[in-house]
RNA sequence: GGAGAGAUGGCUGAGUGGUCGAAAGCGGCGCUUUGCUAAAGCGCUGUAGGAGUAAAAUCCUACCGGGGGUUCGAAUCCCCCUCUCUCCGCCA
């Protein structure tokens, strides 16, 4: 059976895709500057094959015109045929002679579909390019501190992992959680759904406040739009897929909020366009193991609330860092201890050209946790999704710079909370900004 | 889920095989007139790709919901899909 949906998916966001669906970098840009691609992408330690793309590129242009050249002959035939009347001779002769060139043509342009498939699909293989600012290196470890705040030593050295507090499986019952659906998915119990709820409602509390928009978007998105984001079809195993409707349940908030304004322009002085969401999300995440999956350092269902931004290129750094900020104030206010990465080339994804991660302090695990990943994708995802802006000096669409961060995750907040804010008495100490939240000074296990 | 009607440019809306990238109106931009505003008159006003240029100019091609087909030629005919609207059914 599911040999067969490919091919029909492929038909669902054909529509969206016809020519721009594998031009996510630049086409132009590889065209003219191959070697300042060639360069960036080394920076992302990534083995990608540029002269074929180049070749096929060539290729393309070659056929293109070609089969242009025909199609411009048909054009003038058809244009003379209209004049003459049916039915003589020189019509007749016409028509026999555009047949040749009708077949002509059809073949021509099957062959340049043939080429244009592969060139696109080459061109997907092609990263987002970094930006100058990025640090060199290759791995997780060559990514660079930008900024700590807040004292981890201070902490109980005492301090246990969030799943070995007493009454810990109370509150967050992962064992019936995998009776009812599968590991992963945890019931919260009691002060479990209400330090949920109180976290949620104070993160998008912050960020109204901090001028982002609310949405309430649908959970479950098509095939059109995961591929806009990027979900598909790379990722397409990492997602939940409903049948028969050939639905996928969001792994991010992202993925509905960027599609919001797929295939639309959008009037210059609209931008910035700054929205924020909440969304349970749902990975499949298949391969895990370890300690990095235990109690909610990793789950199948979880609740994070989304920031994200349509911009004009010009700000989207100085958008990227307050982005950040705006993440990071809502760490400070819990008074939970954090660090700031900034990713290096070789740890950067495919689509960023720039990102930081948010990581806080779990004192009972002792590591640092990621709570929040602020990107920049500049126009990767954008000319994906033809998402654009009508710049009003030139009248022309151009493409917006979207960005997205976390503001925040729930379930590994909560670790760090539990863990960091662990009394003596067994009951945990809720932050003053959120104790509003919750109703209570304090959450107990009883 | 059943029945019917639709999908055309920023919007409204003509167009049923050829000179249609597409009438007309609205909106937008520019100019003229005007003390200012309003009104009027005239002109311009889609997107993408390619060629071309120092950059323009300019030229070519594609696009009338999406995909496929018939034809020398498709917005127009045929098939499939998606979406919207109306009515019925069901439902929080």
């Amino acid at each position: 059976m599911r040999s067969v949906w490919p091919a029909q998916k492929f038909c669902l966001f054909a529509g969206l895709v016809t020519l721009c669906w594998a031009a996510m970098l630049d086409p132009k840009l590889l065209r003219e500057s191959p070697e300042v691609v060639r360069a960036a992408i080394a920076r992302k330690h990534l083995d990608v094959d540029l002269d074929t793309v180049l070749a096929l590129d060539a290729a393309w242009r070659a056929q293109l015109q070609e089969v242009e050249a025909l199609r411009g002959q048909q054009k003038a035939a058809n244009t003379a045929m209209a004049a003459l009347p049916k039915g003589t001779p020189e019509f007749v002769a016409k028509v026999a002679e555009m047949k040749a060139v009708s077949a002509a043509a059809k073949e021509k342009d099957t062959a340049l579909k043939d080429t244009e498939e592969k060139w696109k699909q080459a061109m997907l293989t092609l990263p987002n390019l970094p930006h100058a600012s990025v640090p060199a290196g290759r791995t997780p470890e060559e990514n660079v501190v930008f900024a700590t705040h807040g004292d981890i030593t201070a902490l109980s050295p005492q301090a246990v992992p969030h799943w070995e507090i007493g009454g810990f499986d109370r509150l967050f019952d992962f064992a019936r959680g995998a009776k009812v659906t599968g590991a992963g998915f945890p019931f919260y119990v009691g002060d479990g759904a209400r330090i949920v709820r109180a976290l949620l409602q104070f993160f998008l509390d912050e960020d109204v406040q901090a001028g982002y928009t609310e949405v309430a978007p649908p959970i479950f998105v098509n095939a059109a739009s995961a591929t806009a984001t990027g979900q598909l079809p790379d990722k397409e195993g990492q997602m939940y897929e409903t049948t028969p409707d050939h639905l996928y349940a969001v792994p991010t908030a992202e993925v509905p909020l960027t599609n919001f304004y797929r295939d639309e322009i959008l009037p210059e002085e609209s931008l910035p366009v700054r929205r924020c969401a909440y969304t349970p999300c749902f990975r499949r995440e298949a391969g895990s193991y370890g300690k990095d999956v235990r109690g909610l350092n990793r789950l199948h269902q979880f609740d994070k609330v989304e920031l994200l931004k349509w911009v004009h290129p010009a700000t989207s750094y100085d958008e990227l860092d307050k982005l950040r900020d705006d993440a990071e104030r809502l760490l400070r206010k819990l008074e939970l201890p954090y660090r700031v990465l900034l990713m290096c080339g070789g740890d950067l994804g495919f689509a960023q050209t720039k990102k930081y991660d948010l990581e806080v302090w779990a004192a009972g695990q002792k590591r640092w946790l990621e709570v929040s990943s602020c990107s920049n994708f500049e126009a990767f995802q954008a000319r994906r999704a033809q998402i654009r802006y009508r710049a009003r000096d030139t009248g022309k669409p151009e493409l917006v710079h979207t960005l997205n961060g976390s503001g925040l995750a729930v379930p590994r907040v909560l670790a760090a909370l539990l863990e960091n804010n662990l009394q003596a008495d067994g009951r945990v100490k809720i932050p003053a900004a959120l104790a509003p939240y919750f109703g209570k000074e304090y959450l107990t296990f009883g």
